[in-house]
DNA sequence: GCGTCGATGTATCGCGCCGATACATCCTGA
DNA sequence: TCAGGATGTATCGGCGCGATACATCGACGC
């Protein structure tokens, strides 16, 4: 496929290290202070993740002041450069499936500060359709069951569908939010900061 | 590792073959009603976790009256052996990590039907327990938060955390639930337990 | 001074499982 | 009549998690 289709850390690292410069150990303690409800991440992808940034130039170590450097203590620290930069807009342009699937629509979210308007509200519309969807087949499914479900197989149902249910609400709001927000500023085209 | 770790695909279909012999598709159909709400089966998986079973005699291929068949139409019905309803119960009584992780909780409480009341309490709890060091880490992390946050990656963090502060609040109910049943068979202590 | 324990830090390996895909048959409807 | 959709089995690539292995550091007790 594609290079870069489902990479959500692809998206994550740079989004984070678009910030501030960071090493892996900070890198990895950022990212699950930020998304740890939603996915773990681990040091068996983000280590060769960051591998695979380096070799593509789109990110780069970053050397502190030599001087003050005694053992040879490594800390690898890695900064974002150019190329990086121009990777992540374009990362962030694309709304897509791979942008509102369970895995990764956290991570697109964590960085909608740094995503154009309109692709915000495709995104959570994207997601909120595919949310609806899931639902749909569910209930189908369950109304076409014949036979009875246990009080346990009903209680995740219904726990699961109040859960997703509840998520297509709080989209609801942000989608609303949203155009709310674009349709607001009659006067000035909106600032198009950075 | 010990063999069965993280097979989250063999409970789940061994569970339901239990309930009926199955075919591949229809297998997924079923977890895919079951738990779509949760996770999403894929035959990817799926078969070749059949085909694993198969090989460990946990289930066997089911023939339907030959005579029927005309086309030789393929379609492969997979039920329960003896050793295979064993390793189910086995699969039943484990309380461990691998029971109440976000993939495999689901699966393990669809089947607590099956389940003894002191190992569902146990899942209950682990899975409690799990989530309120969840919420811990990314409380703390977050009051530890020099920077402050814009507005999406707050919004994505009071979201996250009151999903989970709702699951917990689920769990206390079923918890709560479970433990009044266990005690309802002798006369009441009226516990004022915690 | 000495041991140990936890936090910090980099790195790899196994492999479970998903998503996409291919291919074949059956049924239904325009 | 034939296209499209549901039914059905099967494989391949590869992402990313969990476990694990090291190494250094500071803090603590003793």
């Amino acid at each position: 496929m594609a290079s870069g289709q489902g990479r959500v850390l692809e998206l994550a690292v740079l989004g984070s290290l678009h910030e501030t410069p960071l090493h892996g150990y900070e890198l990895r303690k950022r990212l699950n202070a930020l998304l740890g409800m939603f996915r773990a991440f681990s040091y068996g992808s983000l280590y060769p993740c960051l591998r695979s940034l380096l070799a593509q130039g789109l990110i780069a170590e970053e050397q502190p002041a030599p001087t003050t450097i005694v053992g040879g203590r490594s800390k690898i620290v890695y900064k974002l450069t150019a190329e990086g930069k121009e990777r992540l807009q374009e990362l962030l342009t694309q709304a897509g499936p791979s942008a509102w699937e369970d895995e990764s629509f956290g991570v697109h979210f964590a960085f909608f500060r740094h995503t154009e308007a309109e692709v915000r509200l495709r995104i959570l519309e994207g997601r909120r359709s595919r949310l609806e969807e899931r639902l749909d087949s569910v209930r189908t499914a369950l109304a076409r069951t014949r036979e009875r479900l246990d009080s346990y197989t009903l209680e995740l149902q219904r726990h699961g569908l109040e859960s997703v249910e509840r998520e297509v609400r709080w989209l609801n709001e942000l989608i609303a939010t949203e155009r709310r927000a674009s349709q607001e500023p009659e006067q000035e085209t909106t600032s198009t900061d950075e």
